[in-house]
DNA sequence: TCCCGATGTATCGCTCCGATACATCGGGCC
DNA sequence: GGCCCGATGTATCGGAGCGATACATCGGGA
């Protein structure tokens, strides 16, 4: 998940760790932080795997500074070649792994980069995902609700009323885009 | 957490494994799972730290069986002594660990079995955690609107209303909580 | 001058998830 | 009778991500 956030980010502009991490807020907003012990680590193997370079215009670096006593200075990053695929890579993936909870805010934020049809088909997936477990949950509490006490109910039902809430969010959006899609 | 959930799962009835899972699902509802793969390793921590025992009224052992050639029985977890202490003393907590995403859903399940006096802390915690983030957004919102594509605009804006609707249920039952507690 | 908060890089231990493996049991179906 | 399948049941493994923590620099205000 950070993977694709950050080739995101990255295919924008190269940007240093920090500012990737201020970057990752503003733009999943309220959905996920991703904190420094999920970043950097990625962005090592990320840099292993050959999808990041170290991006070289840093004047923070004296060149012939002193190589101990410290004076570390920003590691930019930057999309490879083969980064750049890999992100066009998984931004065409409609599979389920593209709206499961924790992925399908990250997918959304590049859209704007996503084929339309790979869009619609996020979109109609994430729907069907919390349509059924809305009606998971809906059973369960049909079956138990006389069980349950209020604290328990009121949890279930207001947590029934945020699905229902993403739902309609989702069927306006998908109206919006067939509406694009089929007369651009 | 998973501890807190089971904890008090089992304070109402000794479970094993699978039903405890069961009960997860249905008590915490679109909140969270928990995986086989977080809640057997749990449930050893915490016999291993005393809070459980194996429950002895187990028909499916039989007692000459053999002791090789598979043939396991249910585990039926039960709470100890210091287990029914622990329980209490972490629904007493109303720190900030009681209010975090992950968290606050767990606590607010038992709430029945919670002081009317932390119920009341924790749920305005839980409410100052979310205007904190809303204010966040908020602020990032109006620096950067100008900037950001339409859907990470919709998604930020979407994120927003969902902390608002979640903002106001809390008022909603913060005033219930001082209604019942000013007059019981 | 001194300290503090923002900037900046990085690691460690932990919880949890998803996939997977494997075994039993009851019921429907040929 | 025999077979398969889905529900029940226990369990592990690898990996992602989090929160806490450490440490260093820099600019600015008291």
């Amino acid at each position: 998940m950070l993977e694709l956030a950050v080739l995101g980010l990255l295919h924008e502009a190269p940007l240093h760790g920090y500012e990737l991490r201020q970057r990752l807020k503003a733009t999943l907003g309220s959905f996920r932080a991703f904190s420094y012990g999920s970043l950097y680590p990625s962005l090592r193997r990320m840099k292993e795997a050959g999808w990041l370079a170290e991006d070289a215009g840093n004047a923070d670096m004296i060149a012939g500074a002193p190589p101990l006593t410290g004076r570390r200075g920003k590691v930019v990053y930057k999309l490879t070649a083969e980064g750049k695929e890999r992100f066009t890579e998984l931004l065409a993936e409609a599979g389920p792994s593209a709206w499961e909870d924790e992925t399908f805010g990250v997918h959304f934020a590049f859209f704007s980069q996503t084929e339309p049809e790979v869009r619609v088909r996020i979109l109609e997936g994430r729907r069907s995902r919390l349509e059924e477990r809305r009606e998971g949950v809906r059973s369960g509490l049909a079956r138990t609700r006389e069980r349950l006490d209020t604290y328990t109910l009121q949890l279930q039902e207001h947590g029934l009323e945020s699905v229902d809430r993403e739902v309609r969010w989702l069927t306006e959006l998908i109206e919006t885009e067939r509406r694009r899609h089929h007369q651009p």
